[in-house]
DNA sequence: TCCAAAATACCTCTTTTGGGGTATTAGAGG
DNA sequence: CCTCTAATACCCCAAAAGAGGTATTTTGGA
């Protein structure tokens, strides 16, 4: 029997997995809650073969909880749950640690199937994702290194853009000159091939940068 | 016996609901599907007490299905579903005519009390948005979420400016004036109170609206 | 049918950007 | 010691943004 442990702050969805399994399952929701800092609790009381993870959650996000959890010292694997297809959140999931990522829209066949191999610590990817994933890894190379050339002056100056600060504004934050802070910007600008600031912080907050 | 029809995307969340409901609830779920149009099909074939409806759909999403069922002619009382709390999203759904809202993180025993006063035509409000309602129907649609202000061609306007396009390109993109374009931004930037395109994009990012 | 909101369009004006240069200084690394 | 980069700073200039108006048309709801 796979015991599972539901951490969603939709009660709905998680009452609803819980009574989808059967005994002829071979899985059992043993426990839930909504709240990340109580998975440490439950997971140090009792016995826990896979963690289902939302995760977009208030407070405390999926992922927050998951590295959590893993500072913590607990090695359990973790199934992220989401609605979102975003390579940006899949990136992020695996790179913290995740087994397996599924979307809210599967089937109970797929979930199954995401659980009993997340329980033997393989790997899962939703059919819908997978594509993403497999079209991120082949051209990871050239989109992280853009935002590699980038100082971390200019990371500085980016983050000062987005909030909502003008190159004069920025100027005096810094007590650098304004005409400081337009070469910085020229520069960065150049080096992510972009034409304004919103298309600047647009890539920057897909790319994590910000 | 309350029959459901359960009309939402994710195959998880309705096979979830179908499960939790035992015969001794005296509710069960006897539809499902994630295409607003096959809902008229069903409903001219089968005996549907109560439609469970989720919001957030691709292509038609939870309003313009009820919408298209009234106007069809059928009167039955739909309980919308939705993860969001937004006034502007309870607004439109009790305009259209929905008999209750509820929230994905509801419990069992809420949705079943939701389910039961659907059927019997009587209100259901969600108490985690009933204060809202509350608020907005005082006359102070307050603030929670500047986003639901804005209009679709306004944030139309926003994922142009993401895209990097300035008012000269998103006037010819959108075969209107560039006068309209900047009018529109001005709006923008004053409904959201941010000074710059750059902290706009942040914002609109962060609220996932783009 | 009538009202309110949204979308459309135009005006003027100042400030800021974005793009092109050039150049000095401090620090890291061969 | 020399080179390369990052950070600093200044010049010019055209284009765009931002901020203030006003006003018409379209559209959806009461």
């Amino acid at each position: 029997m796979i015991k599972i442990l539901i951490v969603d702050d939709h009660h709905l969805f998680a009452e609803g997995v819980k009574s989808m399994f059967k005994s002829e399952d071979n899985i059992e929701v043993t426990h839930y809650t909504a709240n990340g800092n109580e998975v440490l609790h439950l997971l140090s009381e009792h016995e826990i073969d896979v963690i289902l993870m939302d995760m977009s959650m208030p407070i405390l996000d999926g992922i927050a909880t998951m590295t959590l959890i893993k500072e913590k010292g607990y090695d359990v694997p973790v199934l992220m749950l989401t609605m979102h297809q975003s390579i940006k959140q899949v990136k992020g999931a695996l790179g913290k640690g995740a087994q397996g990522y599924i979307l809210k829209d599967a089937s109970k066949a797929e979930l199954k199937q995401a659980i009993e191999l997340t329980s033997q610590r393989k790997n899962y990817f939703h059919p819908k994702i997978s594509d993403q994933v497999f079209d991120y890894f082949r051209g990871k190379s050239s989109s992280k290194n853009e935002m590699n050339e980038l100082s971390e002056r200019e990371i500085e100056i980016i983050k000062y853009l987005a909030d909502g600060r003008n190159s004069k504004a920025i100027a005096k934050s810094l007590f650098i000159s304004e005409h400081t802070v337009k070469t910085h910007r020229r520069n960065i600008m150049h080096k992510l091939h972009v034409k304004t600031s919103a298309e600047l912080i647009k890539l920057a907050m897909d790319k994590e940068i910000i």
